[in-house]
DNA sequence: TGAACTTATAAGTGAACACTTATATAATGT
DNA sequence: ACATTATATAAGTGTTCACTTATAAGTTCA
């Protein structure tokens, strides 16, 4: 791997809130408005940053009716370190139960 | 270890010109006068980027003399996954080696 | 068709970043 | 003391970053 391939890499990677949305994906897919709840963010913000971790390739997309469905990309060459970085960080506080018992949970189909 | 502190840590291995300074003190500890001439950068912007190295404590100095000879921080916790990244990086053009046959290789004593 | 919903994009903003040049600090050797 | 050497810091600059608000684009369903 390349200096500037690594670069992009870490870079994408290396913001607190990305690394949240993350270990989210860790545990399941989820689409922006999952996020949205769960991260005290706007639907921009988070599709932005879901931009930049597609560039990296860290995550893929898949387009599902109106929602647009996103999962860690496990193909990755890095996948393994990844996953093991993030599995160093706390839990959120704000979990996928916490959705789904506030009914918030979206089933998209 | 919580995500602000992650987030130091790869914000500062996340640039091209650090990887390359961390790859170098894989081989072994250098001073400041010797990056510069392996790696085309000046002075301060070394320095600079030894700072910023220092500060998310992936390295140590230690000063002889007139030099600072800066060393790779064996006691971080993600110790051995920076060695594993930077095993994926090729090797730089210009190497220590090279150094000693321009006779630039400092003996910092 | 049109309203509701989900997501993406555009434009703007203040902060951080990676450099530059100039200068200060500190140790060495004559 | 003075010149040389090695490093650190300061100030300035253009770029990137992570957001914001506003709006556009696309899907679903009445």
């Amino acid at each position: 791997m390349e200096y500037l391939e690594m670069e992009s890499y870490l870079k994408a990677i290396g913001d607190h809130n990305r690394m949240l949305i993350l270990k989210y994906l860790t545990a399941e897919s989820l689409c922006i408005c999952e996020f949205t709840e769960l991260m005290d963010m706007t639907q921009p913000a988070i599709s932005q940053h879901m931009r930049k971790l597609k560039q990296a390739e860290l995550v893929t997309e898949e387009k599902r009716g109106r929602w647009t469905i996103w999962s860690l990309n496990i193909r990755h060459s890095l996948y393994p370190m990844l996953i093991h970085l993030l599995s160093l960080l706390p839990e959120p506080e704000r979990t996928v139960e916490t959705l789904i018992a506030e009914g918030k949970k979206v089933i998209c189909e």
